[in-house]
DNA sequence: TTCACAAATTCACATATGTAAATATATATA
DNA sequence: TATATATATTTACATATGTGAATTTGTGAA
């Protein structure tokens, strides 16, 4: 990655603090726990639009990926990505 | 205040290109570089003031710590800080 | 095909943000 | 003290952002 713009873009889609909710509902890639955007929006105590919204920037930034089935939609948390934004930081601002 | 409250302010404060820049440039707690805001500016193409509303951001949730002496302000980046943003992150949303 | 439901998109609007310009404050030196 | 310089604050404004409401798209079942 290693440019400022891309990691200020994963920062921005980090800097709210209903994502950051969001995140902290969803599976982690590779579990296998479930839950479609209707069951975060009930959880959250928001619109479904509104979480959909937030996915749409979660997932533009790479920090959650999506799977359908059965006419659900199911995302997960990208645990690598966050990983390598912390390291891209430190290599960044640190040599 | 909950965590992802104050875990959303420092990400807020890592989302814009000009602040990495900013955290680029500085030393690191404990470096012996030394650069004043003006020089910053020269360095980063922008005014003064502008340099001043940054640091303030950073400095407001920890990022960057002030020294001063001799009439200047000398910023340096509080990287503990961000290991502990990280750990906290993962924490939060892995747990 | 139709219907029902899940998810995404669009629109509207109030609030937040980044930046330039002007001004104010603080500090060192003469 | 007065003056120059470094830094911080204020103001203004255009753009970006989060959210609700309404609508649209997509998908599976009947």
């Amino acid at each position: 990655m290693s440019n400022v713009d891309e990691m200020s873009d994963m920062f921005k889609a980090l800097s709210d603090p209903m994502r950051l909710k969001v995140l902290k509902l969803l599976p982690k890639h590779g579990e296998e726990k479930e839950l479609c955007v209707c069951a975060l929006a009930d959880e959250l105590g928001i619109s479904q639009p509104n979480v959909s919204h937030h996915l749409k920037i979660l997932k533009s930034v790479g920090l959650v990926k999506c799977a359908k089935h059965e006419g659900f939609s199911y995302y997960a948390v990208n645990m690598d990505k966050i990983k390598c934004l912390f390291d891209d930081l430190q290599n960044e601002i640190e040599k």
